[in-house]
Formats: structure tokens, C-alpha cells, sequence
DNA sequence: CTGAAAGCGCTAACAA
DNA sequence: TTGTTAGCGCTTTCAG
């Protein structure tokens, strides 16, 4: 007594054997309905449960999904309420698929690629999500030899499988906004270019330009760190120089640098400048004025990065990269006179 | 070849029992220095590396913790950014004493509690961090019944382990702050009675005001939701009808909502009104006027929830709580009219 | 369909 | 000190 059953109890109770007390127990075929009767019923009899551990050990998984975060969480992707959202979403596709979501946090990459070389050595994941890959990745390498599936979320440069933000559209949807509402000289305060989503939204507000037949103008493009301070400063620096009416920022934090910089320039928001931004975070919801921003869907680029991941543990070989639209919100930032409110998910085509 | 190296092949080629091999490579003692050697040497040589799963098997220990979420990670403890912080830290410590951290986020208690019975009965963890723990906590029962050690994050109503934020002294230090500026008449806009914290953030508010010989107002007391929208309109409502120089907020959002809400009645922050609240967030930060707010040091709030959980999983008998203390950062929102910065942590007695 | 037996890779008595 | 031998609890051939 007080040891807890196994599966020789369930069996020697049921008067089977242990192999096929366990087929039985995991509703496979080539048992009897009566034998499986007997077998469920002296496991619910015993208050059996499997032990883990020994299920893992025995046929060679551990249903464990491991995160690899290879920079500080409140910087992921610019936003500190980023995260949560990911993670939600990632971990109910992973509960979904019966595995389990294991936590790896590193400062840098270095670290992180320790970390991840530790788990493939402990063969202690049956796959993984790595967050932000940079033009390094110095844990490539270990990935290849081991065999075991891996996701990024966002662009990598190398070739591999990811997930990522329709970033490219997602910022053309914005600016496309900031010109229909008349803006003809739209700044840009891009992020730095070592991050790929960076590159993608540049690329987005280019093609809106060129949609909309208006010139791309480089003295408008401008690149700040995704903190408010270096958003403010660069603004603060080089707004006065160029005619703009309207502003798109990479990042909500960002944005709002740019509308400190451009209060203390003499410039009301959105009376003289129009803003827009992604990341529909709490600030960009709860500034005044409201932003309008690109909802990220967050939830769902981590619940696509641990979906697709399970397929790859699969095997299937499904390879290319998915994209998670953005959907724009609009608020007060970017009203030129009148009402607003929320855009429609899907960008009508005209 | 091909399949990776396991003790065995590592005992043969040191020459050497199985069980030796184990504690030399264990570190253990009852080992001569030179078969150690040979051992370790064998093991480099072959690239050997423990197998996880076997190991934990065979100790029956599983060196994870469950981290389980009974609530949506953007409201744990009323804003998004929280949640990271929280993670960071107890990551580190969980890592330190060489535990893996395992995510379980649920939507409600009934799922947190079905989740902490799959893992109970999967054995499938050492230990479990609960957070936001409420009056019902109906997965009490399961952990008692399995021996499985466990430290809230919040104060429960039960009689069991905790770590929190020390809300009585984080608004103590808050509303003093008020009162220090000459503010004699300061309501309170509270977060819903059901959190054991809003609770504990009046008993601070009382405090501050007692010490002060200020009296205790009930009229001043309000409550609402922690989300934006609902502070706003309870500030609305209750607002206009008191004589008041000052707010405190339990969260950032209450401060937000309730500061559009007194600019619509006409008063403006801080020159009308003095505010202060807690929850050091991007949103605090960026605000305008950035906030006076408790930074609640969540990083350390997670990184001794998973300490102490190592403590008791360990044998250790330490049962009291543990207070997390917050700071006050002093930023515009409570300024009547000078300068200000960054207060010290460490109140000063007098 | 069912049962006996051989592992999964490691730890831990116990004996030598 | 070191080696032998059982397991940990479950899955999975492979006969019957």
C-alpha cells in the first residue's frame, strides 16, 4: 500500500498479461472487447495512471516541446506584453497535440546555444521553438548533427523552417492607411536592420508607397532601437529637417518616442502628424492619444510555430515558412478629422 | 553506429563495471582517482552523455517543476509585462539548481486544476509553483493527497507556502509618497476584493494614512475591475462627487483609466490631481505624464517562488512566507510642482 | 487476439 | 573500492 499502481497490477487484476493490459490501455486494436473491458476496469478499480517517465523511457519520446529564447523577454520583438500572448498560444497547440512546453531562457545567443546543445544531448526534447534567429545562429550546427525537428519563430536567414509575422503585410496595410487618409510624406522609423522583421517592414512600406504611385524617399526612412529613448532622440533629431505629415513607426514604444520628439517640436498628434505603428499593446491601446497599430496575432504565430513543429516530429515535410496576418486597428493617432474604429481582419482588395 | 553512446559502452571501454562508470561519472565518492579518470576519459572519448529520461527514471526524480497558470497571462497580476519578469527569474533560479521549468497555462481554476491532476498523477513533475491562487483553489485536495511540494505565487486564504509582493508595504510606501507631497485628501481606486493583493494594498493605503494621523475615508475608497475601461467609468461616476487631491491606483491600467477619466471632468494631472499607483510597466513609463508608480521586482518574485520550491522538494521545513519588497519610483504624475527621480529603495525610517 | 520475455539507459543495493 | 544484479514502469517484438 501507498506505492501507487502499475500496470502488472492492472494486469495481474484483469488476469491479462502486461502487454496487453498496456495495448489495451491505449486504445489499440488487436483487443477483445471484453478483455479491454476487464483491463480498463481493474485500472479505474486500482486508480491506475501511467507514470510518465516510464512511458517516455520506454518508447524512446519524452512529448516535450522545448522554447529557446535566445534574448530577454521583454524584448522579443519590441513589446513586453508580446510574450504572454506568444506563449499562450504555443502552449494550447502543444497541449493539443499531447506535448508538453518546456522553458529556455538565455541572455544571448552563446547561452542559448549551451542551452540547446545540453537538451539535444540529453535527448531531453522532441523538438524545438527558437525565438529571434540572427544572421549567426551559432547553434545551427549542433542542429544538424543531432536529428531532432526545430522551428524559429521569425525570418532566419539561414534555410530552415519558420514561422513569423506577415510583417511586409502587415506595414503595408498600415501605411496604406496613413495614405489613404490623405498623407502624402510618410516617415518611417524603422528598427535596426540586424533584425529581419525590420528588413520585411520596410519592404511593406516601399510597396505601399508604390501601390499608391508616391516616391520613395530614403531621407524619410529612419532607424532607431525599439526602446522609447532612442525613438525620441532620433526623432527629436531629425524630424525638423524633412516635410512629413505622417508617421509610421516599427513598434508601438517607438512611436511613442517619435510623439514626445514631435510634441516638444511643436507638433500635436494627430492633428499635424499622423501616426501609425505595430504592436497593439497595452500602451498603444491605452496612450493618449490611442494608436493605431498592427495587431501582431501574437497567440496564433505561437501556436502556428508549435503546430508546425509537432508536424515536423511527424515527419511530415511540410516546409515552407507561414506567415500570421496582421490585422489593423485604427484609433486616434492616425484620424484626420473624424471617426474610425476597428479595420476589417481581411485587407478587401481595392 | 549512429546510435549514441550509453554507460555501458563507456564502462566497457574504461574497462570497468557499469554501476563504477555511474559514480565516477556522477562525481560521487567510493571511486579511485585513477578509475575516475579512465572513466571520464571513455566517456570524453566516445562523446558520451547521460540520457535524461533514463536517469530521471531510474532516481525517480524528474527535475521539473510545473509552473501552473490558473488565469490569462495578460491579467496575472493585472498587467501584461508582468508575466515575462515573473518568468525570467524564476527560470534562472529553477536552472541554477538544475531544474527544468514546465509551462501550464490554463484558463480558469477548474482547467489549473484538472492540469495539476494529470500531472500529479503522471507524476510528471518535482514540484509545483501555482500562481493567483483564489478562495476555492479546488485543486487543494489532489496535492495534498500526492506528496508532491508545492509554493504559491500570491497569498492564498489557505494555510500554505507562498511568495508574494509585499503589498502593504509597496502601497504604504506609495501613498506616503502622496502624503509627503501635502496631499491630505487621497481615494484609493482598488482592484476587485476577490485578490488577496487588493486586499493587501488597502491595509498599506490605511497604514500610510494612520501613520499620517490622516482619517480613513471610506468614501474614498472605490473599486473596479483591473482593465482600463472600467476604471474609467467608476471614476467617472464616483469622482466628481468627492473633495480628493490625489489618487492611488492598485494597477497601472486603473491609473490610466482613471486619468482619462478626471482630464473629461476637467482635471488635470498632476496639477489638479496627484497619482500614483503599482505596476512599473511600459505603459507607467510611457505614459504622459509618466507615472509614479511600486515596481513590484517580479523577476525576484519568480526567482524565489522557484528557490523555495526547490527548498521543499529538498526536505527543507522553511514554511514562512516570502515578501517581495517593491520600490518607489516617482516619476511626474505625483509631482505638485519640482523635481523628482528615482526614490531609494530602502524607505527611510523617518 | 493474448502472453512471455527482452529491453529503454541509468541508479542503487549488496556482495566481493 | 569495484563488480553483480536487480529493478524504475512501460512498450514492443515474437511466439502461441
Amino acid at each position: 500500500m501507498g506505492r501507487s499502481p502499475t500496470i502488472r497490477d492492472v494486469a495481474r487484476r484483469a488476469g491479462v498479461a502486461v502487454s496487453t493490459a498496456s495495448l489495451a490501455l491505449n486504445g489499440r486494436p488487436y483487443v477483445s472487447k471484453e478483455t479491454r473491458f476487464k483491463v480498463l476496469q481493474a485500472a479505474e478499480e486500482l486508480g491506475y495512471h501511467p507514470h510518465s517517465l516510464a512511458k517516455n523511457l520506454a518508447d524512446g519520446r519524452t512529448r516535450n516541446l522545448g522554447l529557446i529564447t535566445p534574448i530577454s523577454l521583454d524584448h522579443l520583438f519590441g513589446s513586453a506584453g508580446f510574450f504572454a500572448n506568444l506563449l499562450s498560444g504555443m502552449h494550447r497547440a502543444a497541449a493539443d497535440h499531447g506535448y508538453n512546453l518546456s522553458l529556455h531562457i538565455a541572455d544571448s545567443e552563446e547561452e542559448a546555444a549551451a542551452c540547446i546543445r545540453s537538451l539535444l544531448r540529453g535527448r531531453s526534447a522532441d523538438g524545438l521553438i527558437i525565438t529571434n534567429p540572427t544572421s549567426s545562429c551559432p547553434y545551427l550546427e549542433d542542429l544538424g548533427r543531432h536529428r531532432v525537428p526545430f522551428v524559429f519563430i521569425g525570418r532566419p536567414l539561414a534555410k530552415a523552417p519558420y514561422v513569423d509575422n506577415d510583417n511586409v503585410e502587415a506595414c503595408r496595410l498600415a501605411v496604406r492607411h496613413l495614405i489613404d487618409q490623405g498623407h502624402l510624406r510618410i516617415a518611417f522609423l524603422n528598427g535596426p536592420e540586424r533584425f529581419t522583421f525590420c528588413a520585411d517592414r520596410l519592404l511593406g512600406y516601399r510597396i505601399a508607397l508604390k501601390e499608391a504611385g508616391l516616391p520613395y524617399d530614403e531621407r524619410l526612412v529612419w532607424r532607431s532601437e525599439l526602446v522609447e529613448a532612442a525613438a525620441y532622440s532620433t526623432v527629436k533629431e531629425l524630424a525638423p529637417r524633412k516635410g512629413f505629415t505622417a508617421l509610421f513607426a516599427a513598434s508601438d514604444v517607438q512611436a511613442v518616442g517619435a510623439i514626445r520628439a514631435l510634441r516638444e517640436l511643436g507638433r500635436q498628434v494627430p492633428q499635424d502628424v499622423a501616426i501609425a505603428c505595430v504592436n497593439n499593446s497595452e500602451l498603444a491601446q491605452h496612450f493618449i492619444p490611442p494608436l493605431t497599430t498592427v495587431d501582431l496575432h501574437e497567440y496564433w504565430l505561437g501556436h502556428w510555430a508549435a503546430k508546425r513543429l509537432v508536424q515536423l516530429i511527424q515527419g511530415e515535410r511540410a516546409h515552407h515558412p507561414i506567415l500570421i496576418p496582421g490585422e489593423l486597428v485604427v484609433r486616434e493617432s492616425s484620424k484626420g478629422g473624424d471617426g474610425g474604429g476597428k479595420a476589417s481582419c481581411k485587407p478587401k482588395e481595392s
